[in-house]
DNA sequence: GACTCGTTTCGGCGCCGGCCGAACCGTGCC
DNA sequence: GGCACGGTTCGGCCGGCGCCGAAACGAGTC
């Protein structure tokens, strides 16, 4: 029996990412690929039939969809529109809670406090705001996302962000009344045989540009359609590759190259 | 001492959002004026009491302002960022909550059957899925916003659908390679002395142009900055004014003259 | 068929959060 | 000063929700 939200569709909806277990998923779904739920469980840390319960909410709610192979049960997010919503809710709260926080420092000292008599400690965190790194394995992780990562279907971390920076000073992008790709853009992806889907930018399709804060680099990076279309075409072409099962990628050497030439982006 | 919700500031500010209280609240003030406590109460019948402690909650959770006068405890939205992170959420639920109760009919008897047991009756809905007027006087309400209102800071209704259409039609704005003002657009701005923000479009700053999903006409409005400045402009020049104290707006005399010279909109 | 493993269902526990009414506070009005 | 009124604080009630562990289920494996 569906949850009573006196019918309103918009609490019913955030009731669903209100839950820090369920907003965990969201994130860690937001790199853009299918998760089993036993991955989801684990990387939460609750119990495989607590995640589960979350999952069947999840994606009646709309919010994922789901995909059975054998034993396991595959979950991904229901859309890049979902997508965009949650990165939508989380650079705002993110940015908010940093300055609520700054506004009232005296309320987290508060909430440290209470963290100690509850016993349950007050989550460390560096100074941008996010959890700080528990090990070395975690540390290679964050340094390795922030290097080059997915952002559930576009580049981020660096390389996300030097692409965009690219773009945009070789004019293929304008930022001049809003994010645009320019006539000069089209014919470069033309030559280069990118494609974008025919409804983008269409009013009901999704933006051709997105402006995409990355938390990480603290400056925007590219999202939209055209920020899928470049990764897709990374992947595709082999310029960057997974690294194990998370977000982060690699660049390769013909990747290296290929963004050279072609964008005279520079890695460092 | 404020709720815990394990660090994550998605959960934190979905959870202001999770209460059906809170969303008509924000929904209400999606209208981009300032309440008073006690009318936000009413309209959501709520005690006084209840809607203080909820006010407290979105306005520390940076989702509102107050501003004090006397005795009365006037509330707003904190900003034209939080209207539109509520307007994208209830776009998406609203039409997710249709595709769910379409795909699962049952559910919805289901959902009805429930609410007859519990002895609370569902609540009336026209076949758009917005609420039923419940008498003349909310009919009659609905009629004059389905005319023109404003959403959050810029026009909506017939009259915005019809503003949107003129400006698209009259090159001012195109829609290829997604939403921008044209360099004819600019010029005609200058020429009607309406001027937009100068942060507007830069990284970070407000978009110039935004579509904005019209829940009575289920077409798309303007927003963004350029929406904002065009009601402005309206509302200073007095070519439309407000009606009552709700989000609807009549369009003056001198208004349909001004918008049919300007822009050869036609008002039925 | 026995076993493993990922997942689901169910019962039960604990807690949090929304709601109200009553009392209180401060402002503005008469 | 007295009163009306908007708003707030507090205590208490109640329902719902997140959590877990135990048990069941089902697919794949040996």
């Amino acid at each position: 029996m569906p949850v009573d939200h006196r019918g309103s569709p918009l609490a019913a909806l955030a009731a669903l990412l209100a839950d820090p277990t369920r907003a965990a998923f969201c994130s860690a779904l937001l790199d853009g690929r299918a998760w089993t739920a036993g991955e989801l469980a684990r990387s939460a840390g609750v119990a495989p039939s607590t995640a589960s319960e979350h999952l069947s909410r999840l994606i009646a709610g709309g919010l994922l969809s789901e995909e059975r192979q054998g034993r396991h049960r595959y979950v991904r997010l229901a859309s890049p529109a979902v997508a965009t919503l949650i990165e939508d809710l989380t650079v705002f709260a993110d940015t908010t809670a940093e300055a609520v926080a700054g506004a009232t420092a005296e309320a987290v000292d508060r909430a440290t406090a209470a963290a100690h008599a509850t016993g349950r400690p007050a989550m460390a965190r560096t100074a941008d705001g996010r959890p700080a790194p528990r090990n070395l394995r975690e540390a290679t992780r964050q340094s390795a996302e922030a290097r080059a990562r997915t952002c559930y279907d576009h580049l981020a971390g660096r390389l996300g962000v030097a692409v965009a920076d690219a773009l945009l000073a070789r004019g293929l992008v304008t930022d001049r009344a809003g994010l645009a790709v320019t006539e000069h853009g089209r014919a470069w992806l033309a030559a280069q045989a990118i494609e974008l889907p025919a409804r983008a930018g269409r009013p009901g399709g999704r933006p051709v540009v997105r402006s995409c804060l990355d938390w990480t680099e603290r400056r925007s990076h590219l999202g939209g359609a055209l920020g899928a279309a470049l990764c897709r075409t990374a992947l595709d072409r082999a310029w960057v590759e997974r690294i194990g099962s998370g977000r982060a990628l690699r660049v390769t050497p013909d990747g290296g190259r290929a963004l050279h030439e072609l964008l005279g982006v520079e890695l460092p």
